[in-house]
DNA sequence: GATTCGTGGAC
DNA sequence: TGTCCAAGAAT
């Protein structure tokens, strides 16, 4: 509360009109979303992580099919992990459908398969944060909890004209969070400042006019709403080049190989490869990676397709050529496990996107036949 | 506290 | 076309 000027600190009678000109424009404007017409807290849950950093939009989709494939938080638990990622695949952070998947089998195990009702027991589980226990809670039990995710830190530091730094304003808007939530309407009140945040209050050009809060908002008030808050220009992102190898077997297969569990597209399945060095040709690298990594004879061949691709902090390009098996058995060196696997069978296993294009690219059979 | 996690929408 | 940024969490 220090940081907090008596001045600038809401009062009970602000707080009051700020609740229900929200509620007021919530029912006349919230969104129709799917996992707002069930109150079954496993398919909340669900669209709580998928939602995290993605939008609606992307999510729908996903979050359908999802529910048809895993129904009950029972169903995901004994579902295998790679059936699991097959369904998440293209969602990108994998790291979410694996924390899920075990975070299911834990609300299994150690809770008859029940949603716990408090913040600090829910918070235990994998892929649940501070901002999605209050997504989650509020959401499924209508239980007071608050949220921060991005839409709701862009309306509140526009509310409040906070140009704070980041460690600051942070705590001063989970106070406002906290301090603003309709204790006897925690889910629309939640759900509504999300869709203010996602509908209105937009990060470029802002339908202010609009607003129910525009009166309340010192940013709007001082003609700040496109400054505030403040963006953090984004670093060059470094871009790598890879060579990868679509190798294939005198049967006609191809192999593919799974990547470790942890980490960058964790548990996914790939073409192998590798970062081409420094005065290197696409064709040395190709030789290069796959003996160091499979330890296997090759003979480098055609380009079958260049792909580029841009992740959240490097850029890649895949440089992939068609190769024929010569000899030697694959061992994974660099991976969890190797298959040799028929293009048409290529759909069963998870792949990143950038693979996917590859795939996309293979012919039906070998080029070597 | 700073990095590392994907992918696509929007402009 | 490039850039920003999404219902953030884990390390």
């Amino acid at each position: 509360m220090e940081d907090v000027p008596p001045s600038d600190r809401l009062d009970a009678k602000d707080i009051e009109q700020l609740r229900r000109s929200l509620l007021g424009w919530y029912a006349q404007h919230g969104r129709d979303l799917p996992w707002r017409r069930t109150r079954d807290p496993y398919a909340i849950w669900v669209s709580e992580i998928m939602l995290q950093q993605t939008q609606v939009t992307t999510v729908l989709p996903y979050y359908q099919r999802w529910l048809e494939r895993f129904p009950t938080v029972f169903a995901l638990a004994r579902a295998d992990l790679q059936s699991v990622l097959k369904v998440w695949e293209g969602l990108g952070y994998y790291a979410r459908a694996r924390n899920l998947h075990r975070a299911a089998q834990m609300v299994v195990d150690d809770c008859d398969g029940r949603v716990p009702r408090e913040v600090n027991v829910v918070m235990q589980l994998p892929g649940i944060g501070r901002t999605t226990a209050g997504g989650l809670l509020s959401a499924a039990f209508n239980l007071p909890v608050p949220i921060l995710d991005g839409n709701v830190k862009r309306v509140l530091t526009r509310l409040s004209g906070s140009t704070l730094p980041p460690t600051a304003a942070q705590r001063l808007l989970w106070q406002l969070s906290e301090q603003l939530l309709d204790r006897n309407q925690p889910r629309d009140f939640n759900q509504a400042l999300m869709d203010l945040g996602a509908t209105l209050c937009v990060p470029r050009q802002p339908s202010c006019p609009l607003c129910p809060w525009r009166e309340c908002c010192v940013a709007y008030h001082l003609g700040l709403q496109e400054q505030i808050p403040v963006s953090a220009r984004s670093p060059d992102l470094p871009h790598k080049h890879i060579g990868v190898a679509a190798i294939w077997n005198d049967r006609g297969q191809i192999l593919i190989d799974r990547r470790p569990a942890r980490g960058l597209l964790g548990g996914l399945w790939e073409f192998p490869g590798g970062k081409i060095e420094p005065g290197e040709t696409v064709e040395d690298c190709i030789a290069r990676e796959i003996t160091e990594e499979l330890a296997i004879a090759i003979e480098v061949g055609d380009r079958l397709v260049e792909v580029t691709h841009a992740y959240s902090h490097f850029r890649v390009t895949l440089y992939v050529h068609h190769c024929r098996y010569l000899e030697g058995e694959p061992q994974p060196l660099a991976c969890e496990e190797i298959r040799w696997v028929k293009p048409s069978e290529l759909v069963e296993f998870p792949f990143p996107r950038a693979n996917l294009r590859i795939i996309e690219a293979l012919p039906p059979t070998s080029p070597y036949l």
